[in-house]
DNA sequence: TTGCACTTTGGAATCATTCCAACTCATTCG
DNA sequence: CGAATGAGTTGGAATGATTCCAAAGTGCAA
């Protein structure tokens, strides 16, 4: 059973909501309650099962809803932007990627070694990784189609 | 319409292949020429439309089939190894994750800002990223849940 | 009380991906 | 040669996450 939100944490809601025209309801505090009550990044299944704990009526679209809302004023944060067909690439050097929101396109970004490894440095010790996946959203100039080098 | 491969890739082909036991097949070379003749990261469609222009019978089974098969001889990689339900999280400062592949867990990183400052240097000019995510992937020592704080 | 804007809800629809059973084709073996 | 084997391919069905939609609910303001 999840715990009433905070004085705090529900002032929070209020204001991050009301700044885009939107209300505290009863599900919102809920899902909200959720997100805070255990940081282990759930799916949105997750939320579903320990939100109708406290309240068994809310639906699962309800939760998508109220998770969307969120990430719009900020409350919250989506682990996988990337929740789009998956892409493919050739380009087995170590690079970034970087996804143009204006065209959706996805450019390669070259990556510096000494930035890999000061990567690398910042995980804490019994954390051994094998791949790590960098990726930029924004918009970029370069609109013209780039020549497909090979 | 898609190019041969030249020598030199038919051959990167083959030997990728054999190392686990698998063989060229026309499909593979269609969709392996496919990957290496517009490196715009396409989508398993994209590759399927364009695979098609030169061989019409062929299916989006095969598409995927081969692409797997790509990925799991190293010809290839997935710009999004993350295709699973989304995930959220409050934590708002910036931070990267770390999914621990042996439990499915995500943990949170802490993101020193030298390192989001030198990663945003490395972008081309005309690149202007909003957001960066940084996600690492393999396994942890750490299997014991840790507290959830809040 | 009526109207309006925002919400919630359940079910249908969509979309990427996976699964599966039938089929092809080259190779091996008797 | 002709059957058996096995990797590979195929189309269609199944799955699973997510989105869409239309109907109903809930204040609040005029």
């Amino acid at each position: 059973m999840i715990q009433k939100l905070s004085e705090h944490d529900r002032e929070k809601l209020q204001e991050s909501l009301a700044t885009s025209g939107q209300k505290v309801t009863p599900q919102r505090e809920i899902v909200f309650a959720v997100l805070l009550a255990k940081r282990d990044h759930p799916t949105v299944e997750d939320v579903f099962q320990r939100a109708r704990e406290s309240m068994p009526g809310l639906s699962l679209a309800t939760v998508y809803n109220c998770l969307e809302t969120f990430v719009g004023c900020g409350l919250v944060r989506q682990v996988n932007h990337e929740r789009e067909s998956t892409r493919y690439c050739p380009n087995l050097a170590p690079h970034a990627h970087f996804r143009d929101e204006a065209t959706g396109r996805v450019h390669d970004i070259e990556l510096p070694p000494e930035i890999l490894q000061s990567l690398r440095s910042i995980l804490p010790p019994g954390f051994n990784s094998e791949t790590i996946e960098i990726s930029f959203h924004g918009r970029s100039q370069d609109h013209a189609p780039r020549p497909s080098s090979n």
